[in-house]
DNA sequence: TATCAGTTTAGAATGATTCTAATCTATTGA
DNA sequence: TCAATAGATTAGAATCATTCTAAACTGATA
């Protein structure tokens, strides 16, 4: 818990009881994918209380000071990724599997960027099927 | 408009006004990629007309059909792409720009899926910055 | 320990998309 | 040619994930 607290504090998060629910939930050293209402619905399953507004707001909140990340996957939910190293990730629609690929890939043949632009990230989905 | 009509016969789609307009604006030659609201806008600019739910029942048709395809890339609305040829893209949030990268890719270091899986496609998104 | 900026909350609002069910129409086969 | 009908179109309602609102609450600071 000590550890979780130093790590709201390095980003200057105040330590509320429901922050310190999430992240401990998130950051118990296994790596996660979470989406809002997942979330939600476990923290509730306990008996602390948590609105979903403040699990997005806080979900929102730790990923604008990267300590989650976002994966727009399929348009119609939003995960959230507890991993933080650089990696890539295995889909499947159907039973809405969604794995690590933590190999670090190689890719080549990329072309330059149009100009003024830098790339940020590379994110490469392999979208799976029976 | 006889290759147009032939592109949806050859998929046994009904010949109606309105995938007419839509597949002759989708399919003039030119790589497109268009959201649903974007699309039904411009089609009511001339005077044509075109239901929003039209729009989305016939992107979502030709999309069943292969003829164009579906980008989730930002979780905020669904990109339909007319560039059918295996390729990629880069994409830069604050100005929603959206480009091809044509190049064909080559990835290495991907490890095997999981067991009973099969590679179905391999997305890749660039993601650009300033 | 009082203050207050930052947080949390319930419920309303939003906005993209899907659904409904009534109406219309391209196709087919007599 | 044309009547029948399966499939297509439509306006508007419904849905659902997410965001907003504005009132109440609470950690952190002095």
């Amino acid at each position: 818990m000590e550890n979780i607290k130093e790590i709201l504090r390095s980003k200057s998060l105040k330590l509320t009881k429901q922050r310190l629910l999430v992240a401990s939930y998130l950051f118990d050293g296994r790596h996660k994918h979470v989406t809002a209402e997942d979330l939600f619905k476990k923290l509730n399953k306990s008996k602390s209380k948590i609105s979903l507004a403040t699990v997005y707001n806080t979900l929102h909140e730790f990923y604008k000071n990267k300590l989650i990340n976002k994966l727009a996957i399929n348009s119609e939910k939003i995960y959230f990724d507890t991993n933080m190293s650089n990696h890539h990730h295995f889909y499947n629609k159907e039973d809405e599997l969604l794995l690590d690929v933590s190999n670090n890939l190689i890719i080549k043949g990329l072309p330059n960027p149009p100009k003024g632009k830098k790339i940020e990230k590379i994110e490469v989905f392999v979208h799976l099927k029976k």
